[in-house]
DNA sequence: GCCTCCGTGAAAGTAAGTTTCATCCGTGGT
DNA sequence: ACCACGGATGAAACTTACTTTCACGGAGGC
């Protein structure tokens, strides 16, 4: 097994559901079932017993344990305490079974509306609740003493790849968006010491993003990856993982739903550097934005 | 307000510590030992096993067991859990005004997180909350119908613009996406009746977007604004104006914020088109879901 | 095709929670 | 002063819940 003892988890302090619900995919079948149960009703599974939840999961109870020990649990009874207290602290809004939920075939737009900024706003909030300010530390100072930053990302991911590399660049940093994988990794294997290489992929198993990576850090290069999904293989060439915590729907999928996630994460590494050097770093913003002035429209507010 | 289905035993659901501390003086001193314990720490009484409660009340399982049904539950672990509820609701919830305002220069990361956070989040609700259905109803009835769909946005706008393109063309729209201003003021001059173009622009002032729609209107073709600033320019040129709601802070521009605001509106429609024709729209999802498996990382879960 | 490794549940083992019961102590009656 | 009584209490027996161990079976690699 790959050696967990990487810079991200254990910031565990809120947040057990969203961490489960990423760790998902990476578990075994039966353990999913558990999951399952646990991510659908938390306040109903704490208040069951291993045996009894074993059973409504059909498995047995040494499976319970496993699970608990995936999640990062001493035991079943500490899960069942922290089960309880996350219920707890939700407060439900008024219909959160109708605006968390899916959206059922006849719903208008409104509804529809409602759902999806729910949906998206939890994204965020939660995905900044289990991000790890000390891992977040350690990117932002290599991103800040970095001599290049290459950020890499396929489809939706790509455009919050690009979106990063824009940020960086206009504070004065020197950063690349690599949309293709060929250009990407021959700029891969110019990394070396003290370089940055960040990879985007919301399931984390994009090919693509694992060999780039994979590749800079051959080279020497400082490795980030950004995943919805702590377990899975780009989180074995990184150095620092960090997670969003978006979930699926039917009509998204955690794909499209972890954009604004990845973005919210972005945004805290954008500021993180940027406050680093607060002069520069507006002196850098004033400019460009300067710069684009031209293309505006006058005599009229902007 | 949604009435509690709930008919059940917990009509004490909140308040259990206040119940215990009301009921102090009529237990006996054994009794009263463990419940100043629990009143006094009940997040550390959670953690703690029947056996570690009594040792620290000094005085034996048994009586924490008639603890338990003096104060009206079934036995420790029903205490256990309720008292971790209890203790994570009072856990108070981040302060809305430090978190609301701008990213003070002392500011760790934990502190910038939370403060993107929130403002991320509040700009995805409150863009859901003014987006009027009614107008969303009838660009997503143009998109259904429309024989092509051209999209334009620069810079951040762009991304927005391009993962909207994206995601039409996935449910198999005939969408288009142009960075190039030149090249969109061409396709927009072949629009026609029952085309649609869709102009981003967070201050609604980009010259190029305004120039776009215009050449678009003028071609016949239906016109769609998504702006943070609902009077901006590019209202004049547009049919159907979509408003986000984005406020500025002194390191992310509006434009910056607006990013996740947009997107949220992008969700919105993409769902309301895709929601026009379940069958056709799932089917579109699932063919190109699978064209990209082959570019997975397998032997993995993920 | 064989081997190895992983997931799994049955069953054994341990710890936690619950009940029982004998003791203690104070009270009030004789 | 003594005894009878009853409530409070903890030790220990007991039960249930939790945890570990282990052997089986099946999937993937060589």
């Amino acid at each position: 097994m790959v050696k967990t003892a990487k810079v991200s988890a254990s910031h565990e302090t809120g947040g057990l559901i969203v961490h489960i619900s990423g760790l998902l995919p990476s578990l075994s079948p039966a353990e999913q079932r558990v999951a399952r149960l646990v991510v659908a009703d938390p306040a109903d599974a704490a208040r069951r017993t291993i045996t009894d939840l074993a059973t409504a999961a059909e498995t047995s109870e040494a499976t319970v344990i496993r699970f608990c020990r995936s999640v990062g649990m001493d035991g079943y009874p500490q899960l069942r305490i922290r089960l309880a207290a996350e219920a707890a602290r939700r407060v439900e809004p008024p219909d959160a079974r109708v605006v968390g939920g899916d959206i059922p075939p006849g719903a208008d737009l409104a509804q529809i509306i409602a759902t999806i900024a729910f949906s998206d706003a939890r994204a965020v909030e939660e995905t900044a609740e289990q991000l790890d300010p000390a891992v977040c530390e350690q990117v932002v100072e290599a991103i800040s003493g970095a001599g290049r930053i290459d950020i890499y990302g396929a489809a939706a991911s790509g455009f919050v790849a690009s979106d990063f590399q824009q940020k960086l660049h206009r504070i004065g940093r020197t950063a690349f968006y690599f949309p293709d994988v060929h250009v990407a990794l021959t700029s891969a294997a110019l990394l070396g010491k003290g370089d940055v290489a960040i990879g985007i992929s919301h399931t984390g198993t994009t090919l693509d993003a694992v060999e780039v990576l994979e590749q800079a850090r051959a080279r020497g290069a400082t490795t980030v990856a950004l995943t919805n999904f702590p377990r899975s293989p780009i989180t074995d060439v990184a150095d620092f993982v960090l997670t969003t915590a978006a979930r699926e729907t039917t009509y998204r999928s955690g794909a499209m739903a972890s954009r604004l996630a990845q973005l919210t994460v972005v945004d805290c590494l954008f500021v993180g550097v940027a406050a680093r050097n607060r002069a520069r770093a507006k002196k850098a913003l004033e400019v460009t934005a300067e710069a684009v002035q031209s293309h505006r429209v006058r005599g009229r507010r902007a």
